[in-house]
DNA sequence: CTGGATCCCAATAGATACTG
DNA sequence: CAGTATCTATTGGGATCCAG
């Protein structure tokens, strides 16, 4: 595990957010295994934003450490790992739901995916409801 | 401006939402504007974080690239300047509310405040309307 | 003064090659 | 499959410099 980078211990719960998850690659993992029910670091590995294996190896780390993730060995694949969203985790959904809308609005390259986040905007209860708890 | 980690122009809004403000200090500008109002760099330098000059400033030039603030001259002090939030710079105050939900949930520190966190679930569009536009 | 820019350099993040 | 090792690129802290 690389990032020490220290948390900020000032009380303010933007501060903690942000020790936690701040940074380019926590959001598509936890968005992988919520929205795309990704369970190994192999299904991980093949994000379309290219991932490399030491930062993915390093996050999960990170995750796994701060509870947001837990990992136990595949019982019928004895050489694997199952990664899975705990409570603390999948109580991240809003965030990345909101994220979701926020960019679906404001993203305005020719390429933009804009269903989901339409979906979303139709149906967020049910949306979150989804995504919440597998 | 030093970041120039290329946009991972996947069509994806989480990565979109992560590469536009996916870092540790982003959203700690964003809350010292959209909470507790603060308008000038001076102000924001203050913050307890202590965010450094070079990255204050880097960030700033960032969230203006990315239309989510801007900034004029101040009329009544010459050399100074104010920034604002801009429409799409507001529209973030819901993944802010829901940063600050999550943490004050989870942030069991001694020192962690949750108060405002229990003011927010206690009114979250009261408070969502508070900081949204000012 | 305020609002930065610049520089140094330590610390982190990330790409690629390789391994148990 | 699930990582580690290694090496390079980028970020960040702190001091200092500079323009309006």
């Amino acid at each position: 595990m690389k990032n020490k980078t220290k948390m900020r211990e000032t009380g303010c719960p933007v501060a903690y957010g942000l020790d936690t998850f701040g940074d380019r690659w926590s959001f598509l993992i936890l968005r992988d295994m919520m929205i795309r029910d990704k369970k190994t670091y192999g299904e991980l590995l093949e994000m379309e934003e290219e991932i490399a294996t030491n930062v993915l190896a390093d996050r999960l780390k990170q995750l796994e450490a701060a509870d947001i993730i837990s990992k136990v060995r595949d019982p019928e694949n004895r050489r694997s790992y199952i990664y899975s969203m705990t409570a603390k985790g999948y109580d991240l959904a809003p965030i990345l739901t909101e994220i979701m809308v926020w960019s679906g609005e404001y993203d305005q390259r020719p390429f933009a995916l804009r269903n989901v986040p339409d979906l979303i905007k139709k149906d967020r209860k049910g949306f979150l409801a989804k995504i919440s708890g597998g």
